[in-house]
DNA sequence: CCTGCAAATGTTATAATGTTTCAAATTTTG
DNA sequence: CAAAATTTGAAACATTATAACATTTGCAGG
């Protein structure tokens, strides 16, 4: 899969969703997993935001779609994308997010801005690393990882108020 | 402040409660702040499980004490007792613990097991450290962490379907 | 093509979690 | 004690998520 943009820094991000969006049919396809049309709309929703949308917000650009949903369509889309790779659930904001790293075996570590609201999805071996051996050394078999950093981005470092 | 049993081992529990309420008190006269009964009480029936305990959970063992209150009762004591670092919130759960490091700086990482619902505060240097240079690498200030790992304990990993 | 099964979606209702708002009581301070 | 600030009570409301069951759609075998 191709390389992302920085979300804070500006981009062309209609290529940046148009490129999620066919990287996700070929996962998909690979999986034997039907990218369904109401399933493909969500991602892109969700894709067309770098910032985390809860499922009420994807409801709600659902329903101006004059598309008639109601919570289970979405959550269960959301299950679906969540369940191969395709997105994460940020749990300090009840909100999702597009995987930068789709068909990556990855854990995903998040740097969410609390003044602008964008979030970086990161790689980084090393935190893994050090997060595996702490768990191992109190015998805890570790599954899954949930790691959010809030604070501060570049941009919002610098000119605080945009966005 | 004393050494803390691990959870998911047997160790008298009435006594790392109270010692929990002991500390809380000391903690809370340095800071200037009113452990009031209420919020001691919260952090009572918080720390008597070494689970987390949602907030209507709480509310509930209130409500069965008598204490006729509403969520924001509950809420609000929360917010406090997390203020002065004695409770954790756990995201990925919706649900409080107690901080078994209060008074000392730190950053949680938090050990679930998804088998037993027990939970381990550990402090882990040598994470946190990973984390920072992580997040500075990317010029991001970095002021939260939420790190909460979900598996199996010990004890559930050799003797499934206990407790 | 039809038939029957499994997966996906629609629909309604409800559960679980968290907040806003304003009033009353309590504690602190001068 | 009186004024100010903090804490608590109470009611309504907002947001997030799931349960249960009916219906439709996609697909494989006959
Ligand atoms: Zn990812
Ligand atoms: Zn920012
Ligand atoms: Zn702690
Ligand atoms: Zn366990």
């Amino acid at each position: 899969m191709s390389a992302r943009a920085i979300p804070y820094r500006p981009h062309n991000h209609d290529a940046c969703v148009s490129q999620a969006l066919t990287d996700a049919r070929t996962i998909c396809q690979r999986q034997n997993a039907r990218l369904t049309p109401i399933r493909e709309r969500v991602l892109e929703l969700i894709w067309q935001s770098h910032k985390p949308l809860g499922a009420y917000d994807v409801l709600a650009e659902l329903s101006s779609d004059g598309h008639n949903a109601a919570p289970p369509t979405v959550y269960r889309a959301l299950d679906f994308l969540q369940q191969h790779g395709l997105v994460h659930r940020i749990a300090s904001l009840n909100a999702f997010i597009g995987c930068t790293h789709a068909g990556e075996s990855h854990t995903g570590m998040f740097l969410i801005c609390r003044a602008c609201g964008n979030v970086l999805e990161l790689t980084a071996p090393e935190v893994s690393t050090e997060v595996r051996k702490a768990a191992s050394g109190e015998g805890f078999r570790a599954e899954t990882t949930t790691l959010e950093i809030a604070g501060l981005c570049p941009r919002c470092q610098s000119e605080p108020g945009h966005d």
